[in-house]
This record gives C-alpha cells, sequence and structure tokens, in this order.
DNA sequence: GTGAAAGCGCTAACAG
DNA sequence: CTGTTAGCGCTTTCAC
C-alpha cells in the first residue's frame, strides 16, 4: 500500500500537490499534473479510504439495520439501498440485529459516527432510546419505512402509505365477491403491521362486513408462521373464502396451508399479501398482492440521510423530517384470487 | 462525538491513559481507572473506529463480494459471513457487483486494504488480475467457494466439493430407477457449475448411462432461467423422467415448467437440485436437493482470511492456502423425487 | 502553482 | 502507574 508522501516523492512534489491533482483542487501546472499521475499509476497507489476519512471528519459507509439479510425482502431492499448509496459515494454495512435490540445497540454504539456517517433503519426491533442517542451522538438515523401515518417516530423517516395497501388488498377480495375473509397479520398486535391490518379493517367496514375475532391471527413474519395461521384459520372456518395476509411470506405460507387441506388457490380460496417481493410473483399460483415502492423508499431514505449529514443538526433540535414516497401502493393481480 | 482527549481533561488524565483503560493494556491505578470510566459514561464517549483503525494500520471490516445480494442464495451465506466476522470484530461491507467485472474492480480499487482489511469472494465474476492486483496491493483475497478441485485458482480459497454434489444427486436418481435424465447446467459451459455436471457425468458413466448433448441445458442461474431450459428439455423428449439442476433456483424452475406442460413432479418427473436454499424446503412439492456446507464454507472463508491477515506474506510468496470443507455435501430427500 | 505545517482521533513505544 | 512523544495517511489553510 503506497501513500500519499510516497507518491508525492517519486514525482518530486509535496503530498499537498498530489492530494490536489487527484481531487482536482486547486491550481495544478499542467506538467507537474502528469508527473503526478505518472506516479501515482506507477505505484498502483490507491487513497487510504479510513485516513481520509479521520482527516475530513467523515466516513464513507452508512449502516444498514436490518433483523436479518436471510429474510428474503430485505436483500431486495439492502441492494435498492446500496445502488442508491453508491451515487453519493457511499459504502453499506450490513448490520443484522436478528431482531435483538442488544445487538442492535451494540451495533449503533460501534459504528454510528465513527466508520459510518449515518444509519438506515430497516423493521430491525431497535430500542427507540439507542437511535435516539445515536443521533444525539451526532450520527442521522433515518428510518426507511414507516407505517404508521398517525404516530410519528419522533426521528426522521420515510413514510410509506401501508394502510392504503391493506386498504387495497381488502377491496379486491370484496370486488371479487368474498365475504368471509380472514386475516393474518405478521406481527404482534400492536406490531409493525397493525396499519396494514387497519386498512384492511377500514375496506371491510365500508362494505359493510365484519370481520370477527376468530378470523384474525397474529403469526411471525415467515412463510411457516402465514402456514401455521392459515391451518388454524381455515380449520376452524370451513366456509371462509379469502385470506389476506399483510405480508408476503404468510401469504405464500397460506397457499401451502390451503393445498395441505386439499383446497385449491384459487378456486377454493383467495389469497392476498403485501409487499411484492420476488417470491411473489414465482410461487405457484403467483401471488396476488399490493406491491409497496421499495425501491423509491430506498433512495428517499438515502437521500434524507445523505442531507441530514450534509446540514448537521446546527443546535435547533429541527423536527424530524418526515418524507412520503410519491408513488402508492399498487395492486397487482395475479393468480392467488379469483371472483367468488 | 467526544473524544478521547475530551474524556482524558474531564478525568484528569492524558489520552494514554484512557486509551489503557479502554481497552485494558498497561498498569492503572484502580481510582483513575474509576475517574475515567465515569467520564466516558458522562460524555457518552465511543472510540472513533476510523481514527483506530488508522492508528493501529488495521480496518475492521472486511468485504463481501457477491453478484447480487437479491439473489436468494447470497443471502443466506452473507448472513453466516457476518455472524462469523463478528467473532473477531470485523464489520462486513456488502459489495455487489452485479456480475460487472468493472464495478468489482471499481470496489476493491476503493476498499481492499484502506476501509476493509481483506477481501472474501463469493461469484462475484470478478477478473482474477483485479484479485492478484489486490493482493499485492497488501489486503488479502479469499474465494469462498471453490468448486474446481482439479483447477486451483492461485488464491486462497476455500474448496467445497461440488464434484461429489452433482454425483450424489444423480445417484439418487439413478436409485430411484430413472434413466431418461436431463441436465440443467446453472451457467455457460465452461462456468463455475461445471464440475457439478461432471459429478452428475460421472454417476451415469458409472451406471452405464449415456448423456446425449440434447439432454443437457445450459441456462441463467435462476428460477426463471431453469424454466426456460427445462421447457425445451421436456418439450424435446417426452419420455425424461427426471431432470437434474446444478442448484435449486433452476431446480425450482423446473418444477414450474412440468406444471406448465401438466407433468406432476415427482409423480412423472423428478426433480433434484444443489445447495439448500431456504427456498428448497419452502416449494411445492419441497425439493429434494444435495445440501452443501455454506455455513462451514463462510466459516472457514471468515478464519483464513483473518489468518491471511495477522501473517502477513513476509516477502515470501508464499503458496496460495487452500482449505477443504469437512462436511460433505449431503442429499436431501425431500418431495420432488419418487421411485419411476 | 506549489510547499510547509497543523491536525483529524487514536495507538504505541518509551520515559519517568 | 501515568505522561510524553511520535506518528498512522490524508486534507486543508495559508504562505511563498
Amino acid at each position: 500500500m503506497s501513500t500519499l508522501s510516497e507518491v508525492a516523492r517519486r514525482a518530486g512534489v509535496t503530498s499537498a500537490t498530489v492530494s490536489n491533482v487527484l481531487r482536482n483542487r486547486g491550481r495544478v501546472g499542467e506538467q507537474t499534473r502528469q508527473r503526478v499521475l505518472e506516479a501515482v499509476e506507477a505505484l498502483n497507489y490507491r487513497p487510504h479510504l479510513a485516513a481520509r476519512a479521520l482527516a475530513e471528519g467523515r466516513a464513507p459507509t452508512i449502516a444498514l439495520m436490518v433483523s436479518s439479510i436471510a429474510n428474503p425482502f430485505y436483500p431486495e431492499f439492502a441492494l435498492a439501498v446500496e445502488r442508491a448509496a453508491r451515487t453519493s459515494g457511499h459504502f453499506v454495512i450490513i448490520c443484522n440485529t436478528n431482531e435483538d435490540p442488544q445487538a442492535g445497540r451494540a451495533y449503533l454504539e460501534q459504528i454510528a459516527g465513527t466508520l459510518s456517517e449515518g444509519v438506515l433503519v430497516m423493521n430491525a426491533n431497535l430500542d427507540f432510546d439507542d437511535l435516539h442517542k445515536t443521533q444525539a451522538r451526532g450520527a442521522p438515523v433515518v428510518l426507511c419505512m414507516w407505517e404508521r401515518p398517525d404516530d410519528p417516530p419522533g426521528l426522521p423517516c420515510v413514510a410509506v402509505d401501508f394502510r392504503l395497501a391493506g386498504q387495497l388488498a381488502a377491496r379486491h377480495l370484496i370486488e371479487l365477491g368474498h365475504r368471509r375473509i380472514g386475516a393474518i397479520v405478521g406481527s404482534k398486535p400492536s406490531g409493525i403491521h397493525a396499519s396494514r391490518y387497519e386498512g384492511f379493517a377500514d375496506a371491510m367496514r365500508e362494505a359493510g362486513l365484519k370481520v370477527p375475532a376468530k378470523n384474525v391471527r397474529y403469526a411471525p413474519d415467515t412463510i411457516e408462521g402465514g402456514y401455521m395461521a392459515a391451518r388454524g384459520l381455515l380449520e376452524r372456518d370451513a366456509k371462509m373464502t379469502a385470506i389476506f395476509a399483510t405480508n408476503d411470506l404468510p401469504a405464500l405460507g397460506t397457499i401451502h396451508a390451503a393445498a395441505d387441506l386439499g383446497r385449491e388457490v384459487p378456486r377454493d380460496l383467495s389469497v392476498v399479501g403485501i409487499t411484492d417481493i420476488q417470491l411473489a410473483q414465482q410461487s405457484r399460483p403467483p401471488l396476488t398482492t399490493v406491491a409497496v415502492p421499495t425501491v423509491e423508499a430506498a433512495g428517499l431514505a438515502v437521500s434524507l440521510l445523505r442531507d441530514l449529514i450534509e446540514q448537521p443538526t446546527h443546535g435547533a433540535q429541527r423536527k424530524a423530517p418526515r418524507v412520503c414516497v410519491t408513488s402508492a401502493p399498487q395492486l397487482i393481480v395475479r393468480g392467488s384470487t379469483q371472483q367468488r
């Protein structure tokens, strides 16, 4: 690893000059510029990013906190984040919290503000206190997908209208003639998916339909979780003709459960999810779902974070900014739903 | 972000002492230790990792090069890498090359040896010259899963016996009584999956079976790719009773293709893949596949990289080390194969 | 146009 | 036991 001053020596200049040519700063004579570039080439010099970070007082990375990158939704999001981050010269460090706030705290304390300029949080089950603390220490934090429009988080966030997503899903089912509709909520009752369920409930109410408590199940946000919940639902109420799940994974599990109970989707049961992960179009039948603008959310989250980094919170603790995605959730009709 | 010397001032000591108590180095009096810790607490101090990296001459991160984290296999691997890396205090930076060697080069040049101490390469389609260069610049490189036992890469690597994986898959099919077996290779003929196919061919030969060239297809390593290839195979030869795919994704696509052609898996067609990604057990029917020890490979790759980092290549360009996973590939029989 | 010098926040000898 | 002193590799005024 050759250094700036080695390059400088070889080019017969000082390191300040090398730095200048490399970053196109200050005026440099054409001839010295050439000599410097040759030296850089000859020594195969590359700037030391950690050193630069220290000198500039800014780091070239951002942290992305997720519960587990192995959960199929996050990688798609992470990819979008990475692409957006690269446009501002940032690398992204993936932090798997594994749903454990302790682990999350460890990450935040270590890298936020020192290795990473800022933190993106994507459903990582973090302690809000910890987030406020890291913000206070000078590392901006952005929540990538805030689902509860009525309950601002007190932290910068990108808001996505998941309530509407729930409504769209329910309306679709209702328009198809379904009346006995079950719901699978991929989190605890008061959890992250609450407003998706509320949207569903809204639409049901609008249509004058009841959703008895027995017809809603709370389950882990996984295929397996959805499978178990759906079995419960279908075994209890054989006349149920449709199931709404607050996320694609449980919806997929629902399709499997139906199959195991001898009910064919969509003939005997319609199923709709939310998100539109890649798997949704690759399942059998392909899943009808409400697509949510994740790529846009990723882009907005990154640029919000970047803004926050640029304009350090000069004293005045401004209200936490909140940006909304412009694209609305969109119903994608595929093969898992049909007319009743 | 408070600094070491701020803490020192508040504790009435010098920054060296603070450093010592924080890292349990050197002897420090119990009383000063306490004062220091109080000051750390009061100022909410956290060490600046970039500064530390610079001073120590080592970085707290490693880079993981993958083609795209959105491809379902990589996240599982990335998670395993991250877990292993954390045990040595390293964070991991995910580098999506998107199969583009240029993009890969950009990453290597920027972070290898400056932000990251070393580089883990997982099927990222990188230029070997670039890898050698980054190694030469002082950043160790480890190939996470080397598939061609007969063709050492000239770079440190973790070897996994994919040839055996191919054999196991084929033998399973043969034992079930299948004779007309098609193959889908998820890469170019000379590509990364070559030895998986060779293993398959070995087993077929052992059993005195031929694999006419028409019965092998090369396809992108995706569900879609497998789908197209399988359609081609099945439409050309209606009597084919089994298909071997060199990876799970194309195997999954094969199941879909069969369904669309009115052939039920496993009744009319047996399908076997390689890897055992999570999706394999969640498909319908669940996929019979040959599990490959990815978590072990991840762990070995990380520790090999760590070793390489510790013992810098002092002059003597030692032969590139190569470690082999201890666990062999293992057949996992699920629902996509049956007796003929 | 180019160089000298200070400093980013931390670690690592070595003194005392 | 604790302080002093150099840097790590780079950026950035500010002189010349």
